[in-house]
This record gives C-alpha cells, structure tokens and sequence, in this order.
DNA sequence: TTAGGGTTAG
C-alpha cells in the first residue's frame, strides 16, 4: 500500500486523535493506545510516539515497544535526535542493548545526552567492559577533551589487554582519539571549541556515568582523574554528580574520600545517605552503618527508604552486628518508618539469623515469610548451613535449590562441601555426578589489579599475563611458605573430580591468587595490596590472602561480587562470614 | 516553547 494511500485511509476512516491516545495511555490501556497509533497510521506525531514510548519504557513492555519503533520505521517516520535518544532508553530497560546500540549507529546526529544514555546502560549491564563500552567512553573522552587524552591514553591500556583493540568501532574510536587530541594545546584548544560549537562537551551528567563505569572496574586512578577534571571545572555542586563520586570512591576502596565527599555536601538526598551507607556495609563497617543511621534520623532532612533499610540490614550483617540489625527489621516491620518490608529485607534478615548460628530460626522465619523464597534466600541459608554444619536443613535446602536453579555450579558445592564435613563421602559423590550431568556452567573466575593506572588481569589458570612464569612461580613459592605456617589447600572448593594433587593444582591457578601474587612481586614491601574479583572469592583462597597478611607482613583488600575483605594480620574484616 | 540522558539498592 503506497504511503498515499495509506494516509488517504488513515484521514477517511479515523479522524486522528492523539488525546485520544494519551488518555488512553494514562490509564494504563496500552493495547488500546496502539490500536489507536495503528488507526492513526501517517497521522502519529511526535507527541504521539512519544508518549506510548514512555508508557512502554516505564512498563518494560518490550513487544509494544517494538510495534512503536516498528511503526515509525514502517511510516517512514523520521524521529527526532531526543525521540531516538528515547528509544535507546527503552531497549536498554529491555536489556536489548544491541537494539539501543543499532538505534544509536544509525542516529544522523547524536549529542552528549544520546551518549550518556549508552554509556549507561553498558556500566549498568555489569562491570565486564567489552568493545562497546570502551568505544562510548572513548568517544565521551573526545568530547571532553580538556582531560581527554590522559584518559582515553589509559583507557586505551585497559583495551589492550582485553584484546579489543582490533573491534572496528573501538579502533576507529582510539585512531579518532590519537589523530584529534596530542598534548598540542592550541589544537586541543582549536577542538574543544568546535565540540562546544557542536555541542558535545561533557556535562555532569556524562561525568556521572563515566564514574560509574569506573566505579564497576574499581579504577581507582581514572576515577581520580575524573574528579579532578570536575574539581578543574568548578562545576557548582550537583548532588547527582557527588553522589556518584561517593560511589567511585566507596567501589575502588578509598571511604575516607567518600566520607570526605558527603561531609562536604551542601545538600544531601536520599540517594548520598544510601550511597554512603552501602560503602560502609560493603566494606564491613557496621559501627559506621549505625553512627550514619542516626545521623541521617537526627538530621531528620530526608526520609529512609527502602534502600536505606536494605544498606543498614546487609551492613549489620556485613559488619557482625546481627542482633541491632533484627532490631532495625522489627522496627520497620512494626511499620514506623512507613516502609513495608520487601523480599529483599527479608533476604537480609536470614543473612543475619544465619550469621549468628540460629539457622533452624531463619528456616521457621522463610517458611512464614508472605513471599514465595527465592533462590538467593535458599542460597543464603545454604551458606549458613554449611558454616554452621546443619547437615539435616542443608540437606533440604540444597535439594530445593537443585530444582529452582539446577545451572549453578555453586549450589552443587555447598552441598557436597557440607556432606563432606559430616564424613558422608557417598552423598559426596552423588551431588558431583549429579552436577557433571547436568552440564553446570560456572561462570569464569578473573581478577584485576590496578599497577600504575593499568589493569593487570588474570583468569584461572591463565597463561596469558607477560610476567606469567614470575607470578606461577611465586604462587609456588607463597604455597610452600604458607604450608609451613599451616596452611591447608581446601580441596572442597574444587569443582572437577580429580586426584588431590590435581586438585591442589587446580587451586593454586585462581584467578585472585595469582593476582595477589603479582600484587606482591610488583610492588615495595609493606605496601597493600588491592585485588578484586568478579565472583565471590573461595574459602581457600580467603585462607591464602590471610596468611599472606600475616607473613608478609601486607595488608590485602580483596573487592569480590559482594563486599569488600580488608584482611590485615592475619584477621578478615568479614568474620569469616560472607 | 519543550520534549531525550544521570546518582544508591536488586
């Protein structure tokens, strides 16, 4: 049907009515209001458009999204740059970020806030950067190219090792980047003024979700950097842009500086409470948890919400504190704080109970809990079944966790963990042919550490890291002089069956070990080491970085997919509980 | 006339 025609029966039948169309979608009747988008064919506008994508991105409505976009290209509808920008939002709410990235490639004109969307939604995705991060901040460098340079310098040393360097749209990015930018003051002077006529200066909004990115990388130096240039800048303080500087600083290890920062706050919302609250509890500190709890209460400025509650539960029970943090969940049970308890809160308070050894309490407590317990309550009353040796409870709750997520190598390990630790080697045998079989896949275990502003990666058993044959051996070395300290391998953290002395071998490749061993050779003596982790770190290689501390006479702070350890002397800030 | 992006938690 030619487009003449099309609008030629679109005016005849319907009228077009775009009020029609957002009352409709006021009042949540989205299929209605793309029934009337289809009748309203060319005749749909901007507003139009606009307000059924908004509708499908508050609702997370992938398909009906899909049919907008869908439209417009069938109308041949050319959306504008903030309309498009809007589009990007959407496929990222819907976890599409390939759809948002096609949307942002074929934008005729993008501006700063078309990019920033992006940059966003690929820190948001998770902290594994890949060739689409590293281009969006690459081109956010050029755009802010008064610090620049330096910057995308060092960013470029992070693609370097991740082997990104050869994907078309991060080299193009970094040739743009050298060709354009070169400590040439004038010329970089020259470019920044045409950006600015362009329009594509960073604003706070950029810094803030670059910052993010590298809170996700713990890039301690680079987020240093960027605050510098924001100090440089004499931005006025945004909460937005402060906010998230207190996250950086908490991510990459450094609270004091994120204290710093919330102390010098003229104005604080919700948000930097909560922000503050969950470096502490990230990092142990329950005591601070509390003191800044009621701080926030007496200041009486800004109401807890439910993340405050979840960053104080979790930070009770991070930092050992179980009977004040069941204190707080009753309090907000009894509904004075106008907050209702929500499954995670819940999620906290077995963490708690089973922290403290009452695992038949948090067992009671899920069973009368008013939500259906998910795999991540059972995952943590596992956790403390095993700590705590409850053989009977684990047994239970590890068979009901092999059936709500039967992929997940870790359950399997915890449950023959626990049978072993009662001497019950057949059961042993039976969860690990149980897992071979079900073909688990466990998600690869990798380490950084940051030398000199560059990310020294290490993947299990790598071989890849130039200093390889120095780090493996002093692995060896470190095992050797541990063991005469008492260190014992835990073979339990093993996942393949092999013979012990494979077993061993297999322990003594991970990741973080391996990275902490670089940490030692690379830098003087006495000096901390900081390592992080993308999963939960292993009970062995906790033991290791213990004994580490306290032969080497270094402290070790450890970042996993959690929390922070600060192992100091021998002694875990996280109790041995995490 | 404007309309789009952002910070904590999960």
């Amino acid at each position: 049907m030619s487009n003449q025609f099309a609008r030629q029966l679109s005016l005849t039948s319907f009228p077009p009515n775009s009020q029609n169309l957002n009352s409709l979608c006021s009042n949540g009747e989205l299929r209605e209001a793309l029934v009337e988008m289809a009748v309203q064919g060319l005749e749909m506008k901007f507003e139009g458009y606009y307000t059924l994508l908004n509708e499908c991105v508050n609702r997370r409505a992938f398909r009906e999204g899909q049919r907008v976009h869908a439209h417009m290209t069938k109308t041949c509808y050319l959306p504008p740059m903030h309309l498009r920008t809007r589009l990007i939002v959407f496929y990222n709410n819907c976890e599409c970020l390939n759809d948002a990235q096609r949307v942002l490639d074929e934008m005729p004109v993008r501006n700063v806030v078309s990019w920033t969307a992006m940059i966003s939604a690929y820190s948001k995705r998770g902290t594994e950067p890949n060739e689409f991060t590293f281009a969006t901040v690459l081109t956010s460098c050029n755009g802010a190219c008064a610090w620049g340079f330096d910057l995308g310098r060092q960013i470029h040393s992070l693609i370097i090792k991740t082997k990104f360097e050869s994907h078309i749209f991060v080299g193009s990015s970094l040739l743009d980047m050298y060709a354009k930018l070169l400590g040439l003051d004038e010329e970089a002077l020259e470019l920044f003024r045409l950006l600015q006529r362009e329009g594509m200066t960073s604003n706070y909004v950029t810094y803030a979700s670059v910052l993010t990115a590298l809170s996700g990388l713990a890039a301690l130096d680079l987020g240093r950097q960027v605050h510098n240039h924001v100090l440089r800048c004499e931005l006025p303080p945004y909460v937005v842009l402060q906010n998230s500087l207190i996250d950086m600083y908490s991510k990459c290890g450094n609270l004091t500086y994120s204290r710093r920062i919330f102390d010098s706050m003229p104005e604080r919302t919700v948000i930097s409470w909560n922000a503050m609250l969950v470096g502490y509890s990230k990092h142990g500190m329950g005591k601070e948890v509390v003191k800044v709890f009621k701080l926030m209460k007496e200041e009486n400025k800004v109401r807890p919400d439910s993340v405050t509650f979840l960053a104080v539960l979790s930070g009770c029970s991070h930092g050992g504190m179980e009977d004040r943090g069941l204190e707080y969940f009753y309090e907000m049970a009894e509904g004075e704080n106008g907050i209702e308890p929500e499954l995670e809160h819940y999620g906290c308070v077995v963490d708690l109970l089973g922290r403290a050894g009452r695992v038949e309490e948090a067992f009671e407590f899920i069973k009368k809990m008013r939500f259906e317990p998910t795999a991540a309550i059972w995952g943590s009353l596992l956790g403390a079944c095993r700590v705590h040796s409850n053989v009977e409870i684990g047994e239970f709750v590890g068979f009901r966790l092999l059936q709500i997520e039967p992929e997940n190598a870790g359950n399997y390990v915890i449950l023959s963990n626990l049978y072993a630790s009662a001497g019950r080697w057949e059961d042993v045998r039976n969860v690990r042919e149980l897992m071979v079989e079900k073909a688990v896949i466990k998600e690869p275990g990798r380490s950084w550490i940051e030398l000199d502003q560059i990310l020294h990666t290490f993947h299990a058993s790598d071989r890849s890291h130039p200093r390889r044959e120095e780090v493996s051996a002093k692995v060896k070395e470190l095992s050797v002089k541990l063991k005469e300290a008492g260190y014992l391998p835990d073979l339990g953290c093993v996942l393949y069956d092999v013979d012990e002395e494979q077993k061993e071998k297999v322990l003594l490749g991970h990741s973080e070990k391996m990275a902490l061993a670089f940490g030692l050779i690379a830098t003087p003596e006495g000096m901390p080491v900081r390592v992080i982790k993308n999963l939960r770190i292993c009970v062995d290689c906790h033991n290791f970085a213990k004994l580490v501390s306290k032969i080497y006479g270094r402290e070790v702070s450890l970042r996993d997919k959690n929390r922070f350890h600060h192992i100091v002397g021998g002694t875990c800030s996280c109790g041995d509980y995490w």
